[in-house]
DNA sequence: TACTAAGCGAGACGGTACGTCGCGTCTTCTT
DNA sequence: AAGAAGACGCGACGTACCGTCTCGCTTAGTA
């Protein structure tokens, strides 16, 4: 795994031996993947998001970018994971306020610039298995945390028995998706609909 | 409506009148959808779906596509537009067999191709909401079958009278959506899948 | 020969059949080359005569001058040749006026750019030997006059039966060619510079 | 006089208070400039002789080299002055015994390398006097000795008393920086060369 | 023995230019 | 007119060096 992906990760996989030569400057980091989002802010088009505006607007020469990424495309994952924040952790008391929590996660203000970044990956997602895979390798433990929820209700016999969790699951992150990247169903702006969802799902998953 | 987004409505546009000049190639217009669809079935990355590629596989000179689609994204628009093939007509016997024909309806083989090419056009779609409308006019009547069929479904009483039809509509299409167009679950593949989804929804909005 | 090096070798090749689509813009050509004086003239190191710059001054895209040379030392050779203006023709009184006249020919004002471009050519030259041919495709033409007037007054009996002719022409074109290039002895501003050289060539030469 | 140059001047140049700190490691001169030698023999364009190729192959840090040299060109001037090695000294019994060696010197085989660094120069020097005068300090010493013995032979008779010695000197130089630079006329390799060029000079020049 | 000061290999840094590719437009000749 | 061909201005791509700047380490002279 060449560039980071994520930090956590790549500190901890070397041995104390400290690199040779001037470290990284971990600010850099910061202002490109700040870089990123500024300019999916400032509302210019996705296809315009190209690594000589990132380089620019964050004061830092490409081979600075292109040091710790190996294209753009991994670049934006990054920017996805950071956008992401750090793993949602379901408090465990009700199946429903847990999930209900998990899809409000996925849908805060910060997701409208996600559905950017998401956008712009996708073509190269579409070919790329590799890409696809370090997408998921973020994407995926989100998804792992609501299975959990799922399987935990089953248990606590919350939720029926022979409960289908994979589908369960794409019918609760398929039209968040669907209203993030697509921006179908301007429904999105409600500030209900993660529990209408919720409930509407668990209406046909309840025991 | 500066390009063709369907064929029939151009036609029906002009007036009887002869156009003066060289009529235009009607093989062209399917030689170049054809070519996007052989680039995108050989594998290559969505990202190299470029016009001066298509041109090339097509035999057809770049202007020959700019005289009908007005830029890439059209183009891609109308692919989908084809691959899309003509609206589904619901029998209207049973909800539930309309609904599962429906979804079967978005998840042919053909769609892997609609995955590539809905991707190649989010990244300008998550910015241009001229884009966005001319994407919807092509998937909006195929959400609007759907719907009806849901408002059918209320008035005869198969559904609950409270339904939230937007919602249900979302719950059923996000799914789809994800996979088709995200590669989510690899439980795509299972021929029951449009089935088992319905089902799902339907329990918790069955009256 | 991908290149141009000279407009002439090229328009006499094809069999007047017309190459199919748009032609080149003939007026680009002259425009870039001027660029490449104009930048030579404006006192800026000749590192910092970049494809880009000459591309900026010249109102043209990089393609339009890729499209033409294959690299930066192709078109600095066409840029010689263009300055090199028409190969001169020796009047054929004496041998004396001949060379005058040749070595005059070699020393005017352009010469000066001359001698940057060259400075330019000569870091790829050093290595490529189909630089070194291409760019000798220009010069020898020239050389090969001068020997044509050695042979002549050999002939003649204006100089001496046993004369080396290469070694003389070596004589009259190296001292110009450490001025130009070099800017060796100050005296290269003296008008009579070219009088004197020939004359102290011709005093060991004559019969 | 900020780079050496020549490693004598500097050495002189110190009061015996030695400078505080780890000394110099006088082996990374000689392997640097060794790199240069090195990389110009295995035939690679000059173009290719970077800062970063010559301290990778020197096995050395970049900043060791900007240390000593303020820019490649000053190091290249250097690689020159190495290359020459100490200045010739004419025996003086005749001028033509003279002449020769010293012509000789300029054409030994180290001149191959010799002809590639100063092409490496020129683009720079055709701009900046700065590094003309840098490299004259270099080249003018020896152009002097011979003027000298040019001068010699007018005193002594052997040369005429209006010999113009600065067209001399460039009669003898210019040929031979001619081939050694340009490449010119492959009698280059004639073992007689010097002598030939030497008493062509001479024939017009003696009394 | 410890402190100070510089040299050293390594390599990151902000830049600039490279040569390539695709965009959407244009200009030619042919159909 | 439309068509194939392909040149045009533009701008981003990813790479290579430039000359500068840290890093941690080594190697002296001084305290």
């Amino acid at each position: 795994m060449e560039h980071m992906t994520t930090v956590s990760v790549q500190e901890s996989a070397d041995q104390d031996r400290k690199a040779p030569g001037r470290p990284r400057n971990a600010q850099a980091d910061l202002d490109i993947i700040q870089a990123v989002f500024d300019l999916l802010g400032s509302g210019l088009s996705a296809t315009a998001l190209s690594i000589e505006a990132v380089a620019a607007k964050a004061g830092v020469g490409k081979a600075t970018i292109y040091r710790r990424w190996p294209n753009k495309e991994a670049l934006l994952v990054d920017a996805i994971a950071t956008m992401k924040g750090p793993l949602p952790k379901p408090v465990g008391e009700s199946v429903r306020d847990d999930l209900v929590m998990l899809v409000s996660a996925m849908r805060n203000k910060r997701m409208e610039r996600y559905g950017k970044v998401t956008a712009c990956l996708l073509p190269e997602m579409a070919k790329s298995p590799e890409l696809r895979r370090i997408h998921q390798s973020v994407v995926e433990p989100r998804r792992e945390v609501t299975r959990g929820v799922l399987r935990r209700g089953i248990e606590t016999g919350e939720l029926r028995a022979d409960l289908d969790v994979e589908l369960t699951l794409l019918m609760l992150s398929g039209p968040i998706f669907a209203q993030n990247v697509m921006q179908w169903s301007p429904l999105a702006t409600d500030e209900n609909f993660a529990e209408a969802l919720v409930d509407a799902v668990l209406r046909g998953a309840a025991a």
